[in-house]
DNA sequence: CTAGATGCTAGATCTGGGTCTAGGTCAACA
DNA sequence: TGTTGACCTAGACCCAGATCTAGCATCTAG
């Protein structure tokens, strides 16, 4: 069964990425394995590759930089016997994300009290900045 | 009561911010009221101060940009009267951090079952690649 | 009195992550 | 047949945000 494949475009479309980007990625070898080319050079992905790239998009979505992908890419490419090592690059990332939904809801509690400061400011008059003067909000 | 005022580098230090950036945040008009300077020329923060650029350690950790730090900044150094037009600012960042969080949360789902997935393997000595097939993980 | 922190300004430099351009190949359709 | 549109490569460019540099002034402790 000769899998489907997509051309970049395609790609782009459905992964949200710019083709300018596609290749970016792939020269920087950030891809878990070779994309085939037609016999004119032009890509052909792969649904693994969509796969892959759509889950790129989250990590980086989530802050994870290119060079740790790229880490990731390449034992993946590695094949099997290297379980552990992605295991602790996965578990680094999943700490990291956890760093940030923290840091994320201190920051929202913040804005939350100064959106309500405000919401009170503006619905009863009330007199003072609630910024500068140290009113909660 | 003459404010206590604390010298660039204290400041530094109890925002994690680096001398650089606080000059550049300066520069850039991201502070909410002027900085004073002694008889040398040296900055002077009172904690008002620190408090705000606190809260810009905060908000740029959650991705706002420091254009938009400034137009907060502009808002409340104009002082009272735009109040609406500091809570829609806020009121947009409050739905791009919940964005955020809904992004961290999909990707950390994502991260949670590759690493169980990897914990399986390694611990039960599954065969194949929890990555590369397409069993769950 | 002098060394070593610390501060100042203006402007240069770096980094990460893309995006865009030039110049070219190829396929399909009117 | 010839133009249109998607693709190719290599390398230039961009942007935000920060960091560093040069050259100088000012304190403070020994």
């Amino acid at each position: 069964m000769t899998e489907a494949t997509l051309s970049i475009g395609q790609v782009a479309e459905r992964t949200g990425m710019s083709v300018h980007a596609l290749r970016l990625y792939e020269r920087r070898g950030l891809l878990a394995s070779e994309i085939r080319r037609d016999a004119a050079g032009r890509r052909l992905y792969t649904g693994g590759d969509v796969e892959w790239l759509t889950n790129c998009v989250r990590f980086r979505a989530s802050g994870m930089s290119l060079e740790t992908i790229g880490r990731l890419a390449e034992l993946v490419r590695q094949g099997t016997g290297n379980e552990a090592e992605r295991l602790e690059l996965l578990r680094e990332h999943q700490r990291r994300i956890n760093e940030q939904l923290d840091q994320l809801r201190a920051c929202l509690d913040i804005i939350d009290a100064k959106v309500s400061g405000y919401e009170r400011h503006l619905a009863y008059g009330v007199t003072g900045d609630p910024w500068q003067s140290h009113v909660p909000a």
